[in-house]
RNA sequence: GGGUGAUUAGCUCAGUGGUAGAGCGCUUCGUUCACAUCGAAGAUGUCGGGAGUUCGAAUCUCUCAUCACCCACCA
């Protein structure tokens, strides 16, 4: 069956997918021939997300990879899954749930996580699709999930993937056990949209236009201190006045209702008479001590600063060291908590308790500022205002402004498990390309903060902590109970507990229970214990920090670990490597004591062509699908492996994919060519040949070859495809083509059957070695032309080496054909000789290497340089417009058509380009420095491209002589 | 405030010590039987400025300028 005149992409495509499916081609150790395993686990995309431009590129690039792997024999794993990315996906359902007027609390928790699964099972598998479509060429059949196996798991979409619960369960114990893990009340950014506590690295800061507000908060006690108010030219002060009051700022004036002290500088002499005495919060009465902490800029504002611990990171650390009080003003809602706050009554006089608590309890943080400023104006103790332009911490999903919030939420402490991940890296056990981002990842790691992990939410991984109360005292506690399942949590309980008490579970959170008996002895007992589960659920990223053992199996001693584990390549984004690339490598040393990689190479983003990031907000963003639609997922996948760059962004426009579909068609229509002249099905192995056009382009495919491993070896995509590019458009199609109709039309048969033979071989190669880059088109021709023992996606990989193909003197006779051939083109172009008419051509001198060359390529030349005749002659007739090439005179006696002027331009254009050139060589080469310390090779290099260069220029400078004769 | 990267043809970008490259765009020509999603020929660069190292610098060092991104608690 003949191709068809074009490619029909979206038709082949689907067909080809569904037939490497069909064929198992993507299960591990498919091909596999080899003992190495090759191992890339696909950064797991939200379950209920979509293809976008970043996925198709990171995944391309995974998958030229694996590709590559496996048709070189390694038993290769792909191992796809998805991430249950807990508040991404919860929004999700919670915003469908608001579409009907409903909120998540009018369900239950059960219920409510029922309706999360359906969600996933309703989109989950639409990733899954367009990664097909892309080709990716993951091994489905293992695909994964990181809640797989939690309660409530529907399976559907990941039938056969491991209990990924179960690890994150028993990673969580194991870590708590070993200390990793600790529960506790500090300062963390709360999320007042969805009300629970995020990590550090879901804030992103906002540039805001705001206000900065100065309150005068009274001293107590009679105290005062002097403020300079005049100053000399030397900064010295020379007028004081006495105030009465310290001048404090802040951003956020409902915070102020949780001071609890005032911080100065210890240097700070203004104020040194003031450290341990007090002065009064306005509106309550709350008595502020004065600390000294060097936190305090005795050079912003007054060097005075009210200290809120609970509600101000920095506060809290001045707290923590100055033992001031943390009162927590404000709900989980961001409104504010007055009412019932034994915390914040607390030292309040109660007249201004009871003012402020009427005013604002309940209010939303921002009245409630609105409220305080315009009492503080009121009543003469709001100092000033002063517009201010700031940073205003941000959640990186709810756009809300974040709180710093005092509650009690689960750490990993983070700067225990830091060392193995910091030295893998510096010791090279794992590589970071490119490199500059190794300095990005041991920045973060070596600055460390402990890692909240707990979330408020109910999509998730539930804390496996039980609750129960102190043995000793059942008011005290909580006591923890850690285990991965409910039954070893009842027996840590039995243990501790004793025989004696029933041990039930039930209760919410931290509340847990027991009743208490009285025993002869004295000694209390239970005779009932209450286990409380914890309700938090564990920050996405805990689990998707294990997924490289927890896809393989982990914690069964699985095969699959044995073989792939630690996995070869990591491929990512450059803004995932603190949320997940460090906590992989942190988590699976933590956990396992390995690296869980090799090589990560971090990629950069794809921008719209004018730079740009591509949003949904700013509608420029190319929709993957869309373009695989127009264009074919092998152009959109060329496109991104040839602007795959190390480390730089990389700008997509439709052109440039436009560009590469018409690659795909150069290709597919060469291959037509071959199929045409009878050149199909070649084999394995390399084709004799005779004929330099053969031999010559052997050589070729053998250097296209090498540089393609050695680029792919190297992480450097777009230099693999580049070289593909060059061979296939500017060897293969731009010359071999044309080099070998002759041969293929002509009358010797034997050299037919061996330029069918070559060609047929070196469109197979051209199709083996971008199989990788552009799988379907490729597959597609495999397909047609010839029988084949096995499907391209499991071609062998070749082997040969450019020394073993390369023919230095057939490269040396078809370079010499083909500069004729360019430069007969140039000289009738500039002369404008008609396309189509074919000239004599006359030689004065044509030395032996030429005359060799033109006897063996007469054909070749005649045909592609529209020649007619060569005719060796004793000197040029006027009218002969000069070709100098390497070694010969040529020369096209165009007597009616020349124009002399317009020859005698080009000649001296061209003579001037080449003695620029020989300048700069002949220079170099009179430096005897150069001569002596330039590599040998250089040198002889230098000299026999300048003796060339002599050649030619005295040919022109000969054909110009001749031109003057003519007038 | 700290850090990283970038600056090369009109545009988008390759190019880590040895005669400046590609794609697109542009100009001229071309329906030769693989391909007009094509072919041929062409024009366009003090490689951001300056200094240094070197026989030799787009490439290494320093510095300045501009841009981008990351990190950061500044009241």
């Amino acid at each position: 069956m003949p191709l068809s005149k074009t490619f029909d992409a979206q038709e082949a495509e689907r067909r080809i997918y569904a037939a490497w499916e069909e064929a198992g081609a993507f299960a591990a150790g498919a091909n596999a021939s080899r003992e190495e395993s090759f191992c890339i686990m696909i950064p797991p995309p939200n379950v209920t997300g979509s293809l976008h431009m970043g996925h198709a590129f990171n995944n391309t690039l995974q998958d030229v990879l694996v590709r590559w792997h496996r048709m070189r024999g390694f038993d290769t794993l792909w191992q796809p899954g998805q991430d249950h990315a807990g508040i991404a996906t919860q929004m999700v359902v919670e915003r469908e749930l608001a579409r009907d007027g409903k909120r998540r609390t009018d369900f239950s928790r059960e219920d409510f996580i029922d309706l999360v699964w359906k969600q996933k099972e309703r989109s989950g598998g639409t990733i899954i699709g367009q990664l097909k479509r892309l080709g990716a060429s993951c091994d489905w059949s293992r695909n994964a999930f990181t809640m797989a196996g939690a309660p409530g798991d529907t399976r559907v979409g990941h039938e056969n993937s491991p209990d990924f619960h179960n690890a994150v369960m028993r990673v969580f114990v194991d870590m708590y056990r070993k200390g990793f893990i600790y529960r506790g009340k500090r300062l963390v950014n709360w999320d007042p949209h969805f009300e629970t506590a995020i990590s550090d690295l879901e804030v992103e800061q906002v540039e805001t236009d705001g206000h900065m507000w100065r309150l005068r908060y009274p001293l107590a006690d009679g105290q005062t201190y002097e403020h300079p108010v005049e100053f000399d030219e030397d900064g010295n002060v020379t007028a004081t006045e006495t105030r009465d009051y310290l001048t404090v700022a802040t951003t956020r004036p409902e915070t102020m209702l949780g001071d609890t002290g005032i911080a100065v500088h210890p240097d700070d002499r203004r104020y040194a008479h003031l450290v341990g005495k007090e002065a009064i919060l306005p509106l309550v009465g709350r008595r502020l001590r004065i600390v000294a902490d060097d936190y305090a800029d005795p050079e912003k504002g007054t060097g005075a600063v009210k200290m809120t611990p609970a509600h101000d990171f920095n506060d809290w650390a001045v707290g923590q060291r100055t033992g001031l009080r943390a009162i927590n003003v404000m709900t989980p809602r961001a409104g504010m908590w007055l009412r019932d706050n034994p915390d914040f009554a607390e030292g309040c006089d109660p007249d201004g308790l009871a003012r402020v608590t009427e005013a604002v309890d309940g209010l939303d943080r921002y009245e409630a500022r609105d409220w305080i400023v315009r009492t503080a104006e009121e009543e003469g103790w709001l100092d000033g205002i002063d517009a201010d332009r700031h940073m205003v911490p941000h959640g990186d999903r709810s756009k809300v402004a974040i709180e710093p919030y005092l509650t009690d939420q689960w750490f990993v402490d983070a700067e225990k498990i830091v060392g193995p991940a910091i030295d893998a890296v510096r010791d090279g056990r794992t590589t970071i390309l490119p490199e500059a981002d190794r300095k990005v990842y041991f920045h973060w790691l070596e600055n460390i903060e402990p890692w909240c992990i707990s979330r408020q939410l109910w999509w998730g991984h539930q804390i496996p902590v039980w609750y129960g109360p102190d043995r000793d005292d059942p008011a005290g506690g909580p006591r923890e109970f850690c285990a991965a399942t409910e039954a070893e949590a009842f027996d840590l309980a039995r243990e501790y507990y004793g025989p004696g008490p029933e041990i039930r579970f039930g209760g919410e959170g931290a509340e847990s229970g027991g009743l208490r008996e009285a025993e002869g002895d004295g000694v209390a007992r239970f005779a009932e214990v209450t286990l409380a589960r914890e309700t938090d659920v564990l920050d996405t990223w805990f689990s998707s920090g294990l997924w490289p053992i927890g896809t393989l199996g982990w914690p069964e001693d699985t095969p699959e670990l044995r073989r792939y584990f630690p996995t070869d390549v990591l491929i990512t984004g450059f803004d995932i490597i603190f949320f997940w690339v460090a906590r992989m490598m942190m988590m699976q040393y933590a956990v396992v004591g390995e690296r869980p990689f090799d090589t990560v190479y971090v990629h950069a983003l794809v921008r719209d062509e004018k730079g740009k990031k591509m949003s949904k907000s700013l509608g420029n963003v190319l929709d993957p699908l869309e373009l695989i639609e127009e264009y074919g997922a092998d152009a959109v996948r060329f496109t991104l492996t040839a602007m795959a760059a190390m480390g730089r962004d990389l700008r997509l426009s439709k052109e440039r994919i436009a560009g590469y579909r018409n690659f795909g068609t150069k290709l597919w229509n060469a291959a037509r060519f071959a199929e045409m002249n009878g050149a199909v099905g070649g084999g394995a192995d390399v084709p004799a040949a005779t004929a330099a056009v053969n031999r010559w382009i052997l050589g070729e495919t053998g250097r296209v070859r090498e540089k393609v491993d050695a680029a792919l070896d190297a992480f450097r995509f777009n230099e693999a495809a580049d070289a593909l590019y060059g061979f296939v458009w500017g060897k293969v199609c731009d010359w071999y083509v044309e080099f070998s109709k002759p041969l293929l039309q002509g009358e010797d048969e034997e050299l037919r059957a061996e330029t069918q033979a070559v060609m047929a071989w070196v469109i197979d190669q051209c199709l083996i070695l971008l199989q990788p880059i552009m799988p379907f088109l490729t597959e597609e021709l495999w397909g047609t032309l010839g029988e084949r023992s096995k499907m391209l996606v499991h071609a062998d990989w070749p082997g040969y080496t450019a020394a073993e193909l390369a023919d230095e003197a057939a490269d040396r006779e078809m370079g010499w054909v083909v500069s004729v051939i360019e430069e007969v083109r140039s000289a009738r172009a500039q002369m404008h000789v008609p396309a189509g008419l074919y000239v004599p051509m006359l030689a004065t001198e044509i030395g032996e290497t030429g005359r060799a060359a033109w006897g063996r390529n007469e054909a070749l030349i005649k045909r592609l340089a529209r020649i007619e005749s060569l005719e060796e002659v004793d000197g040029f007739p006027k009218g002969t417009v000069t070709v100098a090439v390497e070694g010969a005179s040529l020369g096209l006696p165009l007597a009616g058509v020349i124009d002399v002027a317009e020859e005698k331009a080009r000649l001296e254009k061209t003579l001037g380009k080449l003695e620029k050139e020989m300048g700069g060589l002949s220079g170099r080469l009179s430096n005897p420095k150069f001569v002596e310390s330039a590599p040998e090779e250089v040198v002889d290099e230098t000299r026999a491209t300048l003796a060339l260069k002599e050649d030619e220029a005295q040919r022109l400078r000969a054909a110009l002589e001749r031109l003057a004769e003519i007038g």
